[in-house]
RNA sequence: GCCCAGGUGGUGAAAUUGGUAGACACAAGGGACUUAAAAUCCCUCGGAACUUAUACUGCCGUGUCGGUUCGACUCCGACCCCGGGCACCA
């Protein structure tokens, strides 16, 4: 290396420009109405304890995308915090013996550390933690307001239930029906619990997806789905030999007259009495009662049944059809019970053909074909009604408006708009959360909210965790308490974490604010959320929880937006190579696949593996990232390693934002060179001399290419970065870019002008992706300003102008031949040339030109036969 | 089971509105420089066929099968495979 050139070194300059940035507070943002003002979040994370990469993917596609904002000259707001309440702090806590707030602030700490070496734009003034009382406080309050609107209520709900630990466990926590812990058979258990009315907003929140244009089209449509609006009917049966009666919801009114029983949850008010005096039915809804209750787990059981001895009585043919408790019925979700139609509804027709129950078809095909055949399977197509009686010869829409209309009329349905979304059950029976600011008064047994004025609820912090129950509902002393001077009892469970996750982003408008939730012009100033960044598997629960908590915000005039995000991006998962051996018990140990030395085919396939200690490796391949496979990446190492900038660009480029990324140890070195390159290229640019002024009159073609090649680069990059955020291609442009510049090595001042000119852009563009390389380079070439306040290049249309483009020929769709063109040349013209053209003569010998395709400036197409 | 994505060379990918399939990289192979290594630079790189041979040439090729079109990775239908979510992991 020859000794007026430097060696780039990401290690040395990172932690200087990253002090560089703190000590002039650059990316603190405050208000300014005189500015377009830009708010890109990323979501917040969970404090684990070490940064993975997938947190390393969505913070640095977050800080290219407000960087790149920044330099369009906009007033960005990029905040970040901790969404730091959560059931991993509780098991960590029993583990090492301490406390969860102790574990999740020395988390946060060291992974403060981490992110900083990251090089992002935050604005650390505005951090959060939701743990903290001055943040769940108004979380509280919010939640006493809700109750006294009636959006909040009480219900008793399943929980699954450890009998041997005597705790709640989460889904999580239940493997193969059992505790995970004990291994004890997880039963259901039913207890009160508190619940948010989201379904009050289900219409709104289905129909301003319509408004979020800027969101991807599949997570609209997921979230339609979980919305899952249907229009239908309740129908009230009646019990035969009794007042008793029960409600149904059926979408196929239409199959009314096919139903041949009815099918009933286990838990439903009228099977208990039948219990009382059928000890077998008892002990089979003691079994159901015992089954995952999960909608995956219940679609794909065993659906088993029994016949409860009652008989309900069909309303239009008064005839007895016998009840089922089924155990695929859930009480907990819409009225319990179920019209069954096991001719037109498949799960319907497998219970039927087990317990030997009627089948009958009341729907065909047409109005000339005969009865379905229904041997094998139910007929589910909508159709035409038949051995319906009045209802014959009816299609769908005839025959629900006609039997609705007769079940209206004898006063035992109504019609009714129907949800698959259930309103949100906010209790959790966990300490390390927000408690629940609710009272009871012993006395009169009353439910009120905590009073504003002893707001927060505070959990205490000094607490003993034996993973069986709460401390909190232990601590006499903390849950015995007062209210207008009457004994009262506290709520003793906590908020679900999607709570602090529904609102933290409005916090971080005015994140200190101690008088209220947070400050209503800064949030209008900030809000909504320009982009968010996040993970594909928040689709829908996160992302509708935070829609539904903004109405709740807005009709409380908090904000008077409708909407929190306007524009969102998935990221996809990380991937890495998998590597284990099997040891003398045949177990597989899993090694990381750094401390993996693969051998390779010819063509460069891993075919084997060797570590350290000589053990011979399988490799399983690239699979996602996790501790029990051991192949999860320390992001810590790649920096120490390689440099923020090297990781940064290796992620961004290896594949876009939306899909898998496949972690490679090679492109991330491929990365690294990138920028060694562009680091001795810009040094060899300084050597050859100072940047002169640039005279576009004075301009080789060679030079003029160049020209133009910068300048498509910009226009595409531009276009890459704003709109299609797709970085990768982004980074691929520059790089050819950059290949192209790279033979440029005049030292006349035509030559040096604009190789100043490419790299001086070049850097700029490069900037939100990689800054600290960017930073220094920039000042490399002499620049004195700084590169955080430099606004991003617009394309010099004149270098855009070409005086001659090439068109394909293509013979019946094949390309046959190239030809040259002037841009503004007319069909005629080019049509003529593409016929000229000898390819063209070869290949249309002896055959009949039929038609010809021109695309301008694209392509000819001759069809001949 | 249901809902939603995805499938293109040895690999990650590109092809933006139906218009040149494989840009940009990685890996591999060959070469230069070097005492040597690292680093760097140059060349080859979808497949099979023809050919002494590189080339040339045409042919085939975007999970599978079928369709629409002058033209399909892109649109339609069916199927196969893989991933995300399914309400208490976050």
């Amino acid at each position: 290396m020859a000794d007026n050139k430097v060696a780039y070194n990401p290690q040395e300059i990172e932690p200087e420009v990253q002090k560089y940035w703190e000590d002039h507070q650059t990316f603190h943002a405050t208000e300014d109405k005189n500015k377009e003002k830009y708010y890109c979040l990323v979501m917040f994370p969970y404090p684990s304890g070490r940064l993975h990469l997938g947190h390393v993917r969505n913070y640095a596609l977050g800080d290219v995308i407000a960087r790149f904002n920044r330099l369009l000259g906009k007033n960005v707001l990029a905040p970040i915090g901790w969404d730091a309440f959560g059931l991993p702090a509780e098991n960590a806590a029993i583990k090492n013996n301490k406390q969860p707030g102790d574990w999740t602030y020395e988390n946060i700490s060291y992974m403060k550390g981490q992110l900083k070496s990251l090089g992002l734009s935050y604005d650390w003034a505005r951090e959060v933690a939701t743990c903290r009382p001055e943040y769940y406080k108004w979380e509280q309050k919010f939640f006493g307001e809700l109750y006294k609107k009636g959006l909040v209520y009480k219900k008793v709900s399943s929980v699954n239930w450890c009998p041997v630990d005597n705790t709640v466990l989460a889904n999580e926590q239940v493997e193969d029906g059992c505790c995970w812990r004990c291994g004890a058979k997880v039963e259901i258990k039913e207890i009160p619990q508190w619940y948010l009315k989201i379904t009050a907003y289900a219409e709104e929140l289905l129909n301003d997806l319509d408004k979020l244009d800027g969101w991807p089209e599949r997570v609209r449509t997921m979230q339609k789905n979980w919305i899952g609006r249907s229009e239908g009917l309740n129908i009230t049966f009646k019990v035969d030999g009794s007042d008793d009666t029960f409600t149904v919801y059926t979408t196929r009114p239409d199959t009314f007259m096919g139903i041949t029983y009815i099918s009933i949850s286990a838990n439903h008010p009228l099977v208990k009495k039948c219990c009382e005096t059928n000890p077998e039915l008892e002990a089979f809804c003691q079994e159901c009662r015992t089954q995952k209750f999960a909608e995956a787990d219940l679609a794909t059981m065993e659906k088993k049944g029994m016949a409860t001895g009652l008989y309900a009585i069909h309303p239009i043919t008064g005839r007895k059809v016998p009840i089922y408790v089924a155990n695929f019925v859930i009480m907990d979700y819409g009225t319990g019970a179920v019209m069954s139609v096991p001719g037109h509804d498949q799960r319907d027709y497998e219970f039927a053909k087990k317990y030997g129950i009627e089948i009958i078809p009341v729907i065909k095909e047409s109005k000339e074909s005969g009865d379905p055949d229904l041997s094998e399977h139910a007929f589910v197509e909508h159709g035409i009604a038949c051995h319906s009686g009045e209802f014959d010869g009816m299609n769908f829409e005839e025959a629900f408006k006609a039997i609705a209309d007769k079940l209206e009329s004898m006063g035992c349905a109504e019609r009714k708009v129907n949800y698959r979304l259930r309103d949100w059950g906010i209790s959790r029976q966990r300490y390390w959360g927000a408690p629940i600011p609710m009272l009871t008064i012993d006395e009169t047994g009353e439910v009120v909210p905590e009073k504003d004025e002893n707001l927060p609820v505070e959990l205490p912090y000094d607490v003993k965790i034996n993973g069986v129950i709460s401390p909190l509902k232990t601590d006499e002393k903390w849950y015995k308490t007062t209210y207008e001077g009457k004994s009262a009892t506290r709520e003793t469970d906590t908020f679900d974490t999607f709570m602090e996750s529904s609102w933290y982003f409005a916090r971080y408008c005015s994140p200190r604010d101690e008088k209220e939730m947070f400050d209503k012009d800064a949030a209008n100033y900030w809000l909504p959320v320009d982009q968010y960044i996040g993970g594909i598997e928040h689709a829908v629960l996160h992302l509708l929880y935070s829609r539904f908590f903004f109405k709740l915000l807005r009709d409380a005039g908090m904000v008077k937006y409708d909407e929190p995000f306007k524009r969102l991006l998935c990221q996809g998962m990380v991937l890495a190579d998998a590597y284990y051996y099997l040891d003398d018990k045949g177990v597989k140990n899993w090694v990381n696949p750094l401390d993996a030395f693969p051998t390779r085919d010819e063509k460069g396939n891993i075919i084997s593996a060797v570590d350290k200690e000589g053990h011979q490796l399988h490799h399983e391949g690239m699979i996602k990232m996790s501790k029990s496979k051991a192949n999860g990446i320390d992001p810590e190492y790649m920096v120490k390693m390689y440099g923020a900038d090297t990781v940064r660009l290796f992620m961004l480029f290896a594949s876009p934002a939306e899909l898998t990324l496949e972690w490679r140890q090679s492109g991330v070195e491929g990365s690294q060179r990138f920028l060694r390159k562009l680091w001795s290229q810009v040094q060899d640019l300084v050597n050859a001399g100072a940047k002169p002024a640039l005279d576009k009159s004075k301009l080789t073609p060679e030079l003029k290419k160049l020209r133009h090649e910068l300048h498509v680069t910009i226009e595409k990059v531009t276009d890459d970065i704003g709109r299609r955020q797709t970085f990768n291609t982004a980074i691929a442009a520059i790089m050819e870019l950059l290949n192209l510049a790279n033979k440029c090595t005049g030292t006349d001042e035509a030559s040096l002008a604009v190789r100043y000119e490419v790299y001086n852009n070049v850097i700029i563009m490069l900037y939100p992706i990689v800054p600290h390389i960017c930073f220094k380079l920039w000042s490399m070439l002499g620049n004195t300003t700084e590169i955080d306040t430099e606004t991003w290049p617009v394309a010099d249309k004149d270098a855009l102008k070409e005086d001659e483009i090439t068109v394909v020929v293509q013979i019946n769709g094949k390309v046959r031949a190239k030809i040259s063109i002037n841009p503004n040349e007319d069909e005629e013209s080019v049509i003529a040339k593409a016929k000229a053209a000898p390819e063209t003569q070869k290949f249309t010998e002896g055959k009949e030109i039929k038609k010809t395709i021109y695309v301008k400036g694209r392509l000819v197409n001759i069809v001949a036969v």
